[in-house]
DNA sequence: TCTTGTTCGTACCGATCAGTACAGAAAGGC
DNA sequence: GCCTTTCTGTACTGATCGGTACGAACAAGA
């Protein structure tokens, strides 16, 4: 027997699932053999370090995701408020309006924190400082910038909560036009 | 060997601590039983129903703890004004800035959302609808009260994490400070 | 003091946990 | 064709899981 699955990146996005859906302690390495096709054996090639670096490499794509389509245009953008619009509308389509947790926020909220403290801090303080830098070129003062780019990453997160807890995917759509009216009104 | 603690009652917020700070997975029995004092016996004496009866006696006890604190104030208040920046000071002391976990958005992130998807859902739906009243009554339209009050609580939930995330509390209290004044402001 | 009912610790149950060991099957270089 | 490397399933380990059984310790009423 060999090769079913050829790399594995292959098998990082069903990974996540499986950590979005249970979280780190509830993602058990038989819940993680089922949604990979992946006996104990693969699974340990492919992360000798176990549950520990799974979750890790997962994170680490998670992150150079939002690095790649969040951070960056952000950072980059020619039009600042286009990019904050742009972040808006991706980010609904991430979370698909709240019906999909985010790992990283999840992960905070959980013992499994101190973990991986270092990635959850990064990533919440890129986004935050990416906005904010977009915030402040598309005229907002860059003290109040910094002030509504916090609301808005928070806001964000909220909503996930809020639109799970509710069972009211809609919930999370209207936050965040509000959240977006807060980031590009007044300038 | 007999009677070490007195009620039942005394051990919910002990009980409390440990599912916040672990999670309901991850809120093991001998945990439970450190955090407690209490062994098998006298745990299984309190709650037959086992982990399950814990939390659903945990959420009930925060439940009726936001409904005196939190919710009746916002809707038997006279000052509507007053109760509702009341209700922030409150929120603040209660999560501690950030540093404490919110029990209720934590399961909803979690896989035990389902196991307790109605209790979850009626503690926000209160939260909203209660800050919602006391928005219309200070003066702001029906509607924009309802979308300000989802956005007040998501964004406190967010703050959680957000704070949690960066280990900064400082940022929990800003964004609440913000909230606040979007809820108070231009009546 | 004797009984009765409550409270509690401990030993135990089967199931499942993360992780290891290892043999064997496919793929690729030669 | 062979041989090495890369993969993969299975069987296992010791630990821990939630939950049960049960007897001993105590309090209160008589």
């Amino acid at each position: 027997m060999a090769r079913t699955v050829a790399e594995r990146s292959d098998v990082l996005p069903l990974l996540a699932e499986v950590f979005r859906e249970h979280g780190y302690e509830g993602a058990s390495l038989s819940l993680i053999s089922k949604a990979t096709g992946l006996g104990k054996g693969s699974l340990y090639h492919f992360f000798p370090g176990g549950k520990e670096e799974m979750a890790t490499a997962v994170l680490a794509e998670i992150d150079d995701w939002f690095d790649t389509n969040v951070f960056r245009p952000l950072r980059q953008a020619d039009d600042p408020r286009a990019a904050v619009a742009t972040m808006f509308a991706t980010t609904a389509t991430y979370f698909r309006s709240g019906r999909r947790v985010c790992l990283v926020g999840a992960l905070s909220l959980s013992d499994a924190r101190d973990r991986f403290a270092g990635r959850l801090r990064d990533y919440f303080a890129c986004w935050v400082a990416a906005l904010a830098g977009a915030l402040a070129r598309a005229g907002h003062d860059p003290e109040v910038a910094a002030a509504l780019a916090e609301e808005a990453v928070g806001g964000i997160q909220g909503a996930v909560v809020l639109a799970r807890a509710l069972d009211r995917p809609e919930v999370f759509e209207r936050i965040l036009v509000g959240l977006r009216a807060r980031c590009l009104g007044n300038v």
